[in-house]
DNA sequence: GAAAACTAATCTGTCGAACAGACTATATGT
DNA sequence: ACATATAGTCTGTTCGACAGATTAGTTTTC
């Protein structure tokens, strides 16, 4: 039933994200890599890959899109000249405040089965499960996260 | 953050069912089939494949394959001489089970940084907005499970 | 302080899985 | 009876994922 549940949580989601990305290159990818960029600032390309589980030869031709379109930027990282520090150009944070907004209403609408009481807690669940099981992050991360939503409840 | 929960949270559960489905042909999609095949019974090809989210011209090659390796078998509904059913063979039903006990070992592990009381909450949560999600389902089964559901919290 | 070992990102080629579209057989509506 | 629709299969094409080599830069070690 988990996989089943997730699979068809997953599809249904990437339809309605797609169609709320249709600004966007890469469509669902597009704005998942867009939006871990802003809203996570992972250091790196090679961070923000293996956030968004995104193999590194397909992040390249990704962020070349993105850059083109003028969304984002790969800036050399001063302290290790080998790496990008990928980061948002002012057009990319507003083209994604909007997308943002419509993917929104997309999740809501996903949801809308759920009272949302239970979409609360089904989605502090769910983040604190993949974060849990999310390959490689730092465990302390975790641990915190686990913390902070115990004491709130 | 909905979106990457459940991308995270799917791809680890893949990877984990993928090596406890490693007696199956095709991996993580086999063990699905397999299982709806005998958990759920859809009544055709079609529904099965509907339910799963997976072209009908893959579900051909899947249950070919399945059908050659003596799992499942492709019966000729007698209502409706287009339409197959597909039933498991005692040797699939063994087999399933053998993989179901892996599985469930595996979802455990997956969701390990979950509190018991919490993993039953999520899990219901989860199917519930999964029923309401899935596009093409009868409606009055997500209402019956919704109502069940509330009855029983 | 040069060689060796490692890592970030890119480039290239290959392969497989997904999908569109045509086709067969059966069913249903007019 | 004829048109239209559906279940399942088959064929061909396309596109994205990945492996592997490459370039550039960093750290380690002796």
């Amino acid at each position: 039933m988990l996989g089943w549940s997730l699979t068809v949580l997953l599809r249904e989601w990437s339809a309605r994200v797609e169609d709320a990305s249709r600004d966007l290159p890469h469509g669902v990818r597009g704005y998942q890599v867009l939006s871990a960029v802003v809203h996570e600032t992972p250091p790196t390309q090679a961070a923000l890959a293996a956030r968004l589980g995104i193999d590194r030869t397909v992040m390249t031709y990704l962020l070349d899109k993105f850059e083109g379109c003028g969304l984002l930027e790969r800036r050399q990282d001063p302290a290790d000249r080998r790496a990008r520090r990928i980061v948002p150009t002012d057009h990319g944070r507003r083209v994604l405040a909007e997308v943002d907004a419509r993917v929104a209403q997309a999740e809501d609408e996903l949801l809308s089965t759920l009272p949302s009481e239970d979409r609360r807690v089904l989605l502090a669940l769910l983040e604190h499960a993949a974060s849990g099981a999310a390959p490689g992050e730092d465990r302390c991360a975790a641990v915190a996260r686990s913390a902070a939503l115990t004491q709130e409840a």
